[in-house]
DNA sequence: ATGCATGAGGT
DNA sequence: CCTCATGCATA
C-alpha cells in the first residue's frame, strides 16, 4: 500500500484547471511530463483490463497494410456490397490526418510543447489505430425476440455473487437500514394495476412498442423516475448538501437492488439484455444491455441509478409474479437504424497509453492541445477530443459514482498524495489522484475512500493485494 | 464487460 | 466545447 508513487514527475503535474482548460505548453512544455522510459503508463494498471497488449506480446496484433481506405465517415451511402466485406484495419499512416492541421501543427506547436509529445511519440511504437468495418450500420435489423435464454444456452449462466462488493459508494453514508430493503422512495404510482402481473401472452409484447400505443405515454406515466429527487445521503459523512430534499436512495439501498436485481435476473434466466428489452415494453423506455449491466456494476451516475431503479424494480417485481416471465419478453425488435454511426476506432495499446499520458498531464485539454495531440498521435482530432471526454466519464464513474451536486468538494481536495498543488480545482477535476500515472496497486483513493469503487472496477488479482 | 461514439442539454 | 446518459460493437 506503500508503493505509491515513484514517479515524482508527476508530482508536478499542474492540476489547475483554474485556468479553464487550458493546460497548454505550460503544462505540455513541462518537463514534468515525461514518461520514463520503460514506465510508460500502463492504463492495465489503473483500470481493470488484464492489458491493454501495448507492452504485452498481445501488441504484435498485425495490422493490415490497408490504405486508409474511406479513411473517414462515408457519406451515407451504402450497398450492399460493403456488408460481406471483411473488417479491415489499417495503419494509420494516413496522410489525410499530417495534412490535417499542418499549419497549425507548425505554427502553433511551440517547441516547447512539442519536447513531451515528440517523447511520446517516441515511446510509442507507431501510432496505429485500426477501424472496424469500413461501413456504418446503416441497415434495418428485424428480429424477432424470443424472451429470455433459459433454456437455450444461457451464456451468463454463471453466477457470481461474489462479484459484488457491499460497500460500494462508500462515501456515502446511509441512514437507512436496508434493512427495510425494498423501499423505492419515490415509488412511483407503482401501483399501477395497469401493467400489473397481466400475462403479457396478451397484447404487451408485438409492437406494443412502436405501434404507438401509449408507448410514449407509459415511458411518461412510467417517469415518475425524476420525482425523486434524490439527495443522497451522502450528507453524514461529506457534510452536507443533503438538506433540500428528503427522498433519497441510499446508496446501500441501491448497491442492495443491483444486487438483487443480478441474483433474481440470473435465477430467473434473464440477460441484461433481455431486461433492457423488457423494460422498454413494459415502460416504453428501451435500454441496451450496456446500460443494465452498468446499473448492476454500479457503474452509472448515482442519478441516472436512481432513475433507472424504479423501473428495474418494477421490473423485477413483474419478473417474479409472472408465471411465465419469459413470455413477456417476447417481442419484435425493428430498428431502422438510419444513422450513420462512425466506425468505432480501435486504438492501439500505445496510443492509448500516450493519451492516458497527455490526460495525466492534462485531463482537459483545450482545441489546440486536442489538436496538437491528435496531431502527435496520428489520430483524428474528434478521436481525440471524444477520448477525453470519455475518458473524463469514465474517470467519474470509477471514482465517484455518486458525483454530483454535493461533491464539488469531492474534486476540491483530493490532495493527491504525489503532486496536486493545493490549487483549487473547479469541479470538472477528477480526482488527479485516481489515474496518475502511477504504478499499479497504486490506485490512489481521493480523500474519500473510494476503495471499493475502484475495487469493482479494477480486476481482483490487482486488487488482492490492494486491499490486502 | 468495456471502448469509442452519438446526441441532448448547458455554457 | 463540455457533461451526461446511453448504446453499438467488440474484446
Amino acid at each position: 500500500m506503500s508503493e505509491r508513487s515513484q514517479s515524482p514527475e508527476y508530482q508536478t503535474r499542474p492540476y489547475d484547471y483554474s485556468r479553464s482548460n487550458t493546460c497548454t505548453q505550460e503544462s505540455f512544455g513541462n518537463s514534468s511530463f515525461q514518461l520514463p522510459p520503460g514506465v510508460f503508463p500502463d492504463p492495465s494498471l489503473f483500470y481493470n483490463k488484464p492489458a491493454y497488449g501495448a507492452i504485452t506480446p498481445a501488441s504484435a496484433q498485425t495490422f493490415l497494410p490497408f490504405p486508409p481506405v474511406t479513411s473517414d465517415y462515408r457519406p451515407s451511402d451504402l450497398q450492399a456490397g460493403d456488408f460481406g466485406q471483411p473488417k479491415h484495419w489499417y495503419p494509420f499512416a494516413a496522410p489525410e490526418y499530417t495534412g490535417q492541421v499542418p499549419g497549425v501543427s507548425a505554427a502553433t506547436q511551440p517547441t516547447n510543447l512539442s519536447p513531451p509529445i515528440a517523447e511520446t511519440r517516441d515511446q510509442i511504437k507507431l501510432p496505429q489505430v485500426k477501424t472496424e468495418k469500413n461501413e456504418y450500420s446503416t441497415d434495418i435489423k428485424i428480429e424477432q425476440y424470443q424472451g429470455p435464454s433459459v433454456s437455450t444456452g444461457m451464456p451468463h449462466g454463471v453466477f457470481y455473487p461474489a462479484a459484488w462488493n457491499p460497500s460500494f459508494w462508500p462515501g456515502i453514508t446511509h441512514f437507512n437500514p436496508a434493512g427495510t430493503s425494498n423501499q423505492h422512495p419515490p415509488a412511483p404510482s407503482t401501483s399501477s394495476p395497469s401493467m400489473s402481473p397481466s400475462p403479457p401472452c396478451n397484447g404487451i409484447q408485438g409492437n406494443a412498442f412502436f405501434t404507438n400505443v401509449s408507448s410514449a405515454q407509459a415511458a411518461a406515466t412510467a417517469q415518475p423516475l425524476n420525482q425523486a429527487p434524490i439527495t443522497r445521503s451522502s450528507g453524514s459523512s461529506s457534510g452536507g448538501c443533503s438538506d433540500s430534499e428528503e427522498e433519497s436512495l441510499s446508496t446501500e439501498e441501491l448497491e442492495q437492488f443491483a444486487k438483487e436485481l443480478k441474483h433474481k435476473r440470473i435465477t430467473l434466466g434473464f440477460t441484461q439484455a433481455d431486461v433492457g428489452l423488457a423494460l422498454g415494453n413494459l415502460y416504453g423506455k428501451m435500454f441496451s444491455q450496456t446500460t443494465i449491466c452498468r446499473f448492476e456494476a454500479l457503474q452509472l451516475s448515482f442519478k441516472n441509478m436512481c432513475k433507472l431503479k424504479p423501473l428495474l424494480q418494477r421490473w423485477l417485481d413483474e419478473a417474479e409474479t409472472s408465471d411465465n416471465p419469459q413470455e413477456m419478453y417476447k417481442i419484435e425488435r425493428v430498428f431502422v437504424d438510419t444513422r450513420k454511426r462512425k466506425r468505432r476506432t480501435s486504438l492501439e495499446g500505445a496510443v492509448r497509453s500516450a493519451l492516458e499520458a497527455y490526460f495525466i498531464k492534462c485531463p482537459k485539454p483545450n482545441t489546440l492541445e486536442i489538436t496538437q495531440i491528435s496531431d502527435d498521435l496520428g489520430l483524428e482530432r474528434d478521436v481525440v477530443r471524444v477520448w477525453f471526454c470519455n475518458r473524463r466519464q469514465k474517470g467519474k464513474r470509477l471514482a465517484l459514482p455518486l458525483d454530483e451536486e454535493c461533491d464539488g468538494q469531492y474534486y476540491e481536495q483530493s490532495p493527491s498524495p504525489l503532486n496536486m498543488a493545493p490549487s483549487p480545482i473547479p469541479t470538472q477535476g477528477f480526482p488527479p489522484s485516481s489515474y496518475t500515472g502511477v504504478p499499479p496497486p497504486t490506485l490512489y483513493m481521493p480523500t474519500l475512500h473510494r476503495s471499493d469503487v475502484l475495487k469493482q472496477a479494477l480486476h481482483s488479482g490487482l486488487v488482492s493485494h490492494l486491499t490486502g
